[in-house]
RNA sequence: GCGCCCGUAGCUCAGCAGGAUAGAGCACCAGAUUCCUAAUCUGGGGGCCACAGGUUCGAAUCCUGUCGGGCGCACCA
């Protein structure tokens, strides 16, 4: 194992170590398979600190039943002295408990790393690119970018912490029809600022306010040159200028809630580089991309369906349902053509890929994956690739579901609600529930109720330590670790927990969930609160004990390093561990 | 018609690559504050883990099918 402080991976490593003198033994056969042998802290607490499935799994290969082969290695395990107990129960589980000093240096072992208590060097610098966002830049964010985007983040954060290197990616979608449509609607806006009476604006463009400013600023630099003026002599400069004008919005809305990426990549530039052009030469000569015709769909009967020979990737090779076209009869890319030169762009320079995606886009899951695998096989070379699928918001307010569409210019902003709300709230909310379920945002609950939210919870219990210890410094009193072995069962009870989160956060790394870190900080949290509220009944549990300066001091120790969990927790999520509420 | 995601307490959701008696919040009921922040805590009721098969020592978890909800399904993005 690497250097890396984790008390788990230590204890699987010893009992590791006892399989293997078993085995040199005779007591298992040479070669034993334990692939299947987990040594985790179990569910209910009475079970121990620690409990492995070892005699269970291997029983059957040793020729004997699970409870004789515990004996043997509850035998060993007895030896160690970190171990208080190894017990056996039910059908052949070992219980470890493990001694108070394990616990304690493991206090200060939070004390001496801080921040980087929990980091782990799991992804061994592993280079991952995460393309998160992705918005298209026709308008502001809104509420339905959001959870992609604090998904992504987290996800992000998370997975550097967990030891890869780390690039945050946006692919601007600046080269379609849409951003055309963008145009025009500026150029709408442009001649409404140069005082002529615009009216409704028509079906199709993009009606929202957002685009007035840029309007007048094109108004100032150019005066009338192009009210009159036929499109292709603007088009290509507004749209220009359009974008640009957007993504400076979309990157303050991401700024609002703490996010900023590496690498924005221009689906634009990328055609103009000729990247496209490349990756279709690269799968012709690999067969991977033919002339052929598209069937028709099944299920669905298209009024005006006509075959049209176009050139094809052939996705079903790789699991698709049909092979996908590259461009449009009209000679152009189609998305997915660029798209899938991006994608090869970017392995490149990265060791895994990782999208998210809104769920809208499942259907085109399949064909990207398709796509990348063909790219893997036809370079010889791994690129394990997750496309990360972020289901819908349904945004509420007091029940009612809140509709919106950007074509009408109805929805609600990131920004208004960032502001609302603050980053925090909307942050926290998003990744307490897993990405891949629907979730209810009810606007009213969160901005009314929001003493119910999680967030303050969470955070209530860090504002809690760090009140306690500004108190504490106030008499005089600070942490100290000295007198750690007077702290008792309930103190010990919070240190398991705390030191549950190095392995929360590989295990969330691996499985790419940051939802699971605030799920934990919820229940450290909830330990925490209970632990205080011990204090009510007795004084003498309270942190401090103004007769008892030593207790004080190892309590007051304890109480900064489950902050420090607290803290370190939430800066992975881009949570603020606030001094006081 | 096809593909993907979801189905766990009245409601909103967890359940750690299969483990021991399925958890939390809200809501409901009963309590705790002269005391480190009550934005907190303690106790109580509440479950056919959608349904039916299968895999194995063992399934809410994995496989198959059915039902229900969501999203998507031409060269759009």
């Amino acid at each position: 194992m690497s250097e890396v402080h984790t008390l788990h991976a230590a204890f699987a490593a010893r009992i590791a170590a006892v399989l293997s003198a078993l085995e040199m033994e005779g007591a298992l056969p040479a070669g034993v398979s334990t692939a299947n042998v987990t040594v985790e802290p179990p569910r209910d607490p009475s079970h121990g600190d620690l409990a492995t499935n070892a005699a269970m799994v291997l029983a059957k290969q040793a020729a004997t039943n699970p409870r004789a082969l515990a004996e043997k290695i509850v035998e060993h395990l007895n030896r160690e002295p970190s171990v208080e107990s190894a017990e056996i129960a039910g059908p052949g589980f070992i219980n470890l408990r493990l001694a108070d000093s394990v616990w304690r240096d493991e206090l200060t072992a939070i004390a001496a790393l801080g921040p980087d208590y929990g980091r782990s060097k799991m992804g061994q610098g592993t280079r991952v690119n995460v393309e998160y966002v992705s918005a298209n830049p026709t308008g502001p964010m809104h509420m339905g970018h959001c959870r992609g985007a604090v998904v992504g983040d987290a996800l992000a954060a998370l997975l550097e912490y967990a030891g890869h290197d780390v690039i945050r990616e946006y692919y601007v979608n600046d080269a379609g029809g849409q951003v055309d449509v963008l145009a025009r609607s500026v150029h709408l806006r442009y001649r409404e600022a140069l005082g002529e009476d615009i009216g409704a604006i028509p079906e199709g463009l993009y009606p929202g306010d957002y685009l007035v400013e840029i309007g007048k600023v094109l108004a100032a630099e150019y005066g009338d040159r192009f009210a009159a003026a036929p499109e292709s002599e603007w088009l290509e400069l507004f749209r220009k200028r359009a974008v640009h004008a957007m993504m400076d919005m979309i990157r303050a809305d991401l700024v609002l809630l703490g996010i900023e990426h590496d690498v924005f990549s221009s689906e634009a530039e990328l055609q103009a580089a000729g990247k496209p052009e490349e990756a279709e030469k690269w799968l012709r000569a690999h067969d991977l991309v033919y002339d052929g015709q598209l069937e028709a769909p099944k299920g669905k009967t298209i009024d005006d369906w006509e075959p049209v020979e176009l050139p094809l990737f052939r996705a079903t090779r790789f699991g698709d349902d049909q092979d996908r076209p590259i461009r449009k009869s009209d000679g152009k890319w189609t998305y997915f053509g660029a798209d899938l030169a991006y994608h090869m762009q970017k392995a490149e320079t990265a060791d895994a890929l990782i999208d998210i995606w809104g769920a809208d886009h499942a259907g085109t899951v399949k064909r990207i994956k398709a796509a990348v695998a063909a790219l893997a096989q036809g370079e010889g070379k791994e690129i394990p690739f997750d496309v990360k699928l972020v289901q819908m918001v349904q945004l509420m307010r007091g029940g009612e579901p809140v509709k919106m569409s950007k074509r009408s210019g109805t929805f609600v902003t990131l920004a208004d609600v960032v502001r609302e709300v603050g980053k925090d709230v909307v942050r926290f909310t998003m990744l307490t529930r897993k990405p891949e379920a629907q979730m209810e945002f009810d606007f009213a609950k969160v901005v009314e109720a929001s003493k119910d939210n999680p967030v303050f919870y969470v955070q209530y219990a860090h504002a809690r330590i760090s009140s306690t210890l500004r108190k504490a410094a106030g008499e005089g009193l600070k942490p100290d670790p000295a007198a750690l072995d007077r702290l008792g069962g309930e103190e010990i009870a919070l240190v398991r927990l705390a030191a549950q989160f190095p392995r929360i956060v590989e295990a969330a790394a691996s499985a790419r969930e940051p939802h699971r870190i605030a799920f934990y900080l919820y229940d450290l949290a909830a330990a925490l609160h209970a632990f205080w509220n011990l204090g009510n009944d007795e004084p003498e549990k309270r942190f401090i004990v103004a007769h008892d300066p030593a207790l004080t001091g190892a309590r007051l120790f304890l109480a900064r390093q489950i902050g420090q969990v607290v803290h370190n927790g939430l800066a992975l999520l881009g949570v603020q561990a606030v001094e006081e509420m």
